[in-house]
DNA sequence: TATTTTATTGCAACAAAGTTGCGTTAACCT
DNA sequence: AGGTTAACGCAACTTTGTTGCAATAAAATA
């Protein structure tokens, strides 16, 4: 366990994530990648890159599954508390780089935040 | 349109959300109401119900829906931005009348927030 | 109250996202 | 190169949510 080979599934979908910050929806990896591979092999390989800490996921407004790419994770920690922002002019998501701050509620003992945001993008506000 | 009938499925929804605060999941619903009322049924009431402002929705991690009373709102404004709170021992989810800042970000116009929180609720954390 | 209007309902069929089991294939190790 | 085992493909399935349409029941009107 913690091996996870380097297959062509695998090879590929870090490819698509190389660009950086920007988030991908499962749902269109599955139809970009349709000739290459089956749409099982897709979510298993990104749950793999899930648990090895080289990709995170979240859930969009709408319920659909967003990967992107980690920035400083392992397989233990997911050190990668940032918002996610969603341009409602070009529809883009992408990761934030601006740290949250976790809310103190008394009594409360809050060990995870996630944070949707959306609005114009710095493309789209001009 | 603006007006929404008193039929038996709105008023069994909101007697289900009377006690106040806690989320409650629409599969939930639809499960609880089973012999009452069809699926569809209650999808389109609580459609309704998030159209005048009456309940308001948002999506858990995993992509199921939640809807849980609104405060403040109108059907053409929901003022109620705040956080929702998942408790990891009790699985009940809240909201949080916490206030919740928006963060800045230069060049972004963001327009809304959501924000879910999970961890150990008053009950639980002690 | 009886009648008309129109929103709401039930049903059955569908759609989309994601999962599972299992036999086959292909990475990796030696 | 050969063996081991993770990863794959496929088909079938599950779950959540949606849609069209004929039937029903609120509300409005007479």
């Amino acid at each position: 366990m913690g091996i996870i080979r380097k297959t062509k599934a695998v090879k590929m979908l870090l490819n698509l994530f190389e660009p950086g910050l920007k988030a991908i929806l499962a749902v269109d990896l599955i139809e970009q990648l349709k000739n290459e591979m089956n749409k099982t092999t897709v979510y298993r390989a990104l749950d793999r890159l899930e648990n090895e800490g080289i990709i995170h996921s979240f859930v969009g407004k709408n319920g659909l599954k967003w990967y992107a790419k980690c920035n400083h994770c392992t397989s233990h920690e997911h050190n990668d508390v940032h918002p996610h922002f969603q341009c409602t002019v070009c529809k883009k998501v992408t990761c934030l780089s601006t740290e949250i701050a976790i809310p103190k509620i008394k009594n409360y003992a809050i060990d995870s935040a996630s944070v949707f945001l959306t609005g114009k993008c710095s493309d789209c506000n001009s």
